[in-house]
DNA sequence: ATGAAAGCGCTAACAC
DNA sequence: GTGTTAGCGCTTTCAT
């Protein structure tokens, strides 16, 4: 148990050199297969794992992702954490998580050259820094989220436009005319997640020549539980005639079912409601929620595809960014109606 | 920017050897006030950062701490970890999180030798393993949460039981005589958050001589905000009487202030609640809500400290295991009356 | 009080 | 196809 195997053990267990044993160890060409077997053996034998610290100094690296977020309080960034680990991992590398508290200071902060060094590659969510600010970082760095950043930043974002459409679209098909927007917010020229989902919300409309009725549009705060029951109470307050209901989070979607329910108006039979995020409670719901999957797992893989595009080369900025956009899912479960009505 | 300083520029710089920059840098004695001086400065000078990698492989560490947690659903655990890594980092080292998915599986290859072998030390919340399976470890390990593993491990608990009596006691104190809980679990032995904090509520009612009600004695399935509205629905639709609440989490109170909302009782001067974490939102709600405050921030502490004990002595074991039940405190706000009634 | 040498475990570069 | 040499940046040991 305490005793610790290194390579040289692995070499003079299959008799060769502790160069054979790195090669075949990283899978790299120029040894013969007599030769591969006997030193694999030996490492199964020995129960060899490579040290990557001692790897990591030979090559100048970290073996560290950090993971810029400005909060820890939802699901979503914890989840996205875990799964970037899981890829950062099958490469050798791990993600640490640092809050920058959503603040410009923070996000100074945190970007700054003393804090940047031990990593490898940044992955980071702004929320209030500019392209200017990101200007001298001299790490590999992928931007993720609503924030589209001019510059020579790779940047990955879900399909927050397509998804709100396909979600419009999918409530219009089954027969929802007079369409509530609960999280609606305007659209001043400045991207965020309510924002880009209000645009598809607009869009579907307008692809369906329906036209957008602005008081069924309610903004709701923070997307909370709380912020959907309370939009769908003031739209029945204000008497405002609705037979559908699209919700910019699933959080705020669990308010308004029970909203409807307090109401006394059946769901998906008088009022139907789709989501977004498909977080998991949508599934025990009642009725069980129809929502959007914005497929955070293949986001997370374009990151790191992206992220390590540039670790590998040992190039921070090399002119071609990318800007990827991830495409969101529909997930049809109880709260809207089986099939078209005629 | 791409220039990296290393030990010997220091020492380049400020005209001594690496060994007395290192000396310098880790505040070991053997500098004179002179030398000391001039090597800080050099530091200075230069923008030097002793690389932690090639620092750990000397050490025969890795830097790394691994959190073994069932999940990062809530925002407990993701605040754990946040806080968590702010501390490795004063020491040199960084948390890696994983999710061990509350299954035994999960839970098994988590702590396999080799999934552990890269960590330093380990702060594992087991939900399903028992002593036995932890026989073997090779690494320092805290073990954090309800679960009270008989056995050589040092363990860091929040005072579950202590928190609910206080709480319970607060209400008794502030005039409610018939007191709800909800969440309330029956001890069957094994312990777990609902049955610690159900002890605690039976025993804030034996010390002050008051007779439990078992039919105020409400479970909620997985203490969300769903659940504990319903728990008083429940309660209200049964016709059970009661002028206070005690609910287990924050978010199950959210659930019940509604619901008294809903069927027109007021709060705090109809019925009190208090609550259990001290979530942010707690501080948000209408009326602000009385909770228990787990201090999280000092069981983080209490942690690391037990953990580096054993880190830096390189004893994974060694037999004086420590169990740390951290304090709760109470925080009054407005869902509970401002002082006693006479 | 300070420094020189050796080596942590691995791999790039160059022999053989 | 395989081995040898050298060195990543730091700290332990032992001299001075």
């Amino acid at each position: 148990m305490g005793v610790v195997v290194k390579m040289s053990d692995v070499a003079h267990e299959a008799g060769v050199s502790k160069m054979t044993v790195s090669n075949v160890i990283n899978g790299r060409p120029g040894a013969s297969d007599d030769t591969r077997e006997r030193v694999l053996a030996a490492v199964e034998r020995l129960g060899y794992r490579v040290n990557t610290t001692a790897r990591h100094l030979r090559a100048g690296r970290t073996g560290a992702i950090g993971l810029l977020v400005p909060h820890l309080d939802g699901p979503y960034y914890a989840h996205l954490a875990a799964r970037l680990d899981t890829l950062a991992r099958a490469r050798g590398h791990h993600v640490i998580i640092e809050r920058t508290g959503a603040s410009r200071e923070g996000e100074l902060e945190a970007i700054s050259p003393e804090r940047v060094r031990p990593y490898d590659g940044l992955v980071f969510s702004p929320v209030q820094l500019e392209t200017a600010d990101l200007s001298g970082i001299g790490v590999p760095l992928v931007l993720l989220g609503e924030r589209r950043l001019a510059g020579p930043f790779d940047h990955v974002m879900m399909d927050n436009v397509g998804g709100a459409d396909l979600a419009t679209t999918h409530l219009i098909e089954r027969g929802s005319r007079r369409l509530a927007l609960v999280g609606g917010r305007p659209d001043k020229g400045v991207d965020s997640m309510a924002t880009l989902r209000t645009r598809g919300y607009r869009q579907a409309h307008s692809r369906a020549g329906l036209p957008v009725d602005e008081q069924r549009v309610v903004d709701a705060d923070s997307f909370t539980t709380k912020d959907g029951y309370e939009a769908v109470m003031r739209l029945h307050r204000e008497q405002v005639p609705f037979d559908g209901v699209v919700v910019l989070t699933d959080a705020a979607a669990m308010g308004v079912l029970r909203a409807l329910a307090d109401i006394g108006r059946r769901v998906p039979d008088d009022v139907q409601v789709v989501g977004f995020d498909n977080d998991v409670e949508g599934e025990y719901l009642v009725p069980r929620l129809t929502t959007i999957d914005p497929d955070n797992d293949s986001m997370a893989a374009r990151i790191m595809e992206l992220l390590f595009r540039r670790v590998e080369a040992r190039a921070p900025l090399t002119g071609d960014a990318v800007e990827v956009v991830t495409s969101a899912r529909l997930v049809v479960r109880e709260s809207t109606r089986p099939r078209a009505l005629a």
